[in-house]
DNA sequence: ATTACTAAGCAGCGAGTAA
DNA sequence: TTTACTCGCTGCTTAGTAA
C-alpha cells in the first residue's frame, strides 16, 4: 500500500469511518487533506479499489466505512508504533534460517553448559541452535544487542579442552520463549543461535531458507559500550 | 511533512535510528523500500534537510541518528493510533469557539438545572456555556456522540414556564474536566456547548475563532441507535 | 564501495467538464 | 450538489555517471 493511501485511509479512520459508517463528500476530503475534489475522489475510488473501504454512493455525499483489511493495515502500523514506543526494552530481528554444521548439538548438550542454562534462564534446552542469519540491514541492531549485558554463562574446562563464556538473552519467537546465545569472543558476526525448550524446527515448522522475527528482551548496558 | 518521508522516517526508526546511531548505506534502504539507490539517497538528503535526522557520511555507509523533531513527528503518529485503537470511549471533536446570545448563562444559573449537574457530574458549572461549531467534517461524529445514552438531566417546570431534558457526556478540553451538554430536543445543529466548573475562556485563553478540541467520554450506546 | 548530480521519462495532480 | 472522466502539466523517479 502506497503511503499517500495509507496517509487518507487513517484519516478516514481518525473521522469515525474505522467503527462506523460516516458521510463525507470527496470535496469535505478534498478541503480536510488540502488536495482537489478531483484527487480525494481519486484517492476513495482507490481506497475502495483495493479493498480498504466500502463506499455507498447517495446523491449527497458518500458513506464511507473501513473494511476488515483497512482496519488491519491500521493495526499493524499501531503495533509498528507501539515497539517504537512502548518497547524500548525489546529489539526486533529478522533474518533467515539456515543449518549449521551441527556443532550446536554437541555444545547445547555439556552438562556444564545446560545446567547454567537451566538455573539462568529457567530452561533446559534442547540439543542443538537455530541458526538465523540476520538481514543485512539489521547489522546495526545486532550492534546494539551487543551493547547490552546480557546473562553470562561461564567458560570451563575438563582435562582434554576448555569451552568459552556465552551471553544469552532472554528471547521469543511467535510466542516461545527460547533466548538468543552468542560466543563471548565471535563478535562481529551476522548469525545468531537460539536454543529453547522444544525443537524449533519442528514447533513453528522452520525449513533452511525461511524468515523469522526473533524478540530479544534486554536488560541494562554495558557500561563500557553506552556511547555508541 | 509528506506521507512518503514519515514512511521513510518510520522505517529507520524500526532499524534502530531513533535511539541510537545505525550504520545504512542509500542501497540498503533502496532495497528496503524497494525504490532505486537515487531515490533512497534524495530521501535522507531531504529528511535531513527538513531537520528530521542527522547524518554523519563516511567512506563507507552513513551513520543516521533521529533529531528530536523526527521522534516528534513519530509520537505523534503513535498518539493518534492510540486513539484509534485505545480510546474507543472517547471521541474527539475539533470546532471553532464563538459567542451565543448569553442564553447559556441564564439556563447554567437556574438551580434545578445546577443541582442535578453537581450531583450526576460532580462539578457546580460557573455560569454560562462555550460554544463550539463543529468542523464540518467531524458531523459525522456528532451523530455518533448523540447515539450514546449520555447523562440526563431531567426536565422541570416552574409556575412560569417548563425547561427541557438535557443530555451532557463528561468531557475535557486541556485536561480540564467539563462537560459537553446537549438539550434533548435540538437534534441536528453542528453547535455543541460546554460547560465546566471554571470559566473556559479565561482559564485557556480563548477568542471567537479559536480552533479547540474537546475529548468526550461515552459509556453505553442508545439501544435505538445501535445500528446507524 | 558509496554518494549524489543531471537529464529524461513517467506517474499523479488539478482544471475543465459531463453526467 | 456531487462524482469522476479526460488531458495537459508538474514534479518525482530512475538511469547514467562523476567524484
Amino acid at each position: 500500500m502506497k503511503p499517500q493511501l495509507l496517509y487518507v485511509l487513517k484519516h478516514l479512520a481518525l473521522l469515525g469511518a474505522f467503527s462506523d459508517k460516516i458521510e463525507v463528500s470527496s470535496l469535505d476530503l478534498a478541503t480536510h487533506l488540502k488536495v482537489s475534489q478531483q484527487t480525494a475522489s481519486r484517492y476513495l475510488i482507490e481506497l475502495e479499489k483495493q479493498g480498504y473501504i466500502t463506499r455507498e454512493l447517495g446523491i449527497r455525499k458518500q458513506r464511507l466505512n473501513l473494511t476488515t483489511k483497512g482496519k488491519t493495515v491500521l493495526q499493524t502500523e499501531y503495533l509498528l508504533y507501539k515497539r517504537l514506543f512502548e518497547h524500548k526494552d525489546r529489539i526486533y530481528l529478522t533474518g533467515t534460517v539456515f543449518s549449521g554444521m551441527g556443532e550446536g548439538k554437541y555444545y547445547t548438550s555439556l552438562d556444564r553448559y545446560v545446567e547454567q542454562f537451566k538455573e539462568k534462564l529457567g530452561f533446559a534446552p534442547v540439543p542443538g541452535t537455530l541458526n538465523i542469519e540476520i538481514n543485512p540491514l539489521e547489522l546495526s541492531k545486532l550492534h546494539l544487542l551487543r551493547s547490552y549485558r546480557g546473562i553470562l554463562i561461564k567458560s570451563f574446562s575438563t582435562k582434554y579442552r576448555s569451552f568459552g563464556a556465552v551471553t544469552c538473552y532472554p528471547a521469543e519467537m511467535k510466542d516461545i520463549k527460547c533466548a538468543v546465545i552468542q560466543p563471548r569472543r565471535t563478535h562481529y558476526s551476522n548469525v545468531i543461535e537460539i536454543i529453547a525448550p522444544v525443537n524449533l524446527r519442528k514447533t513453528l515448522n522452520l525449513k533452511d531458507g525461511d524468515i523469522v522475527e526473533v524478540i530479544i528482551f534486554v536488560g541494562e548496558r554495558n557500561e563500557k559500550s553506552r556511547n555508541i
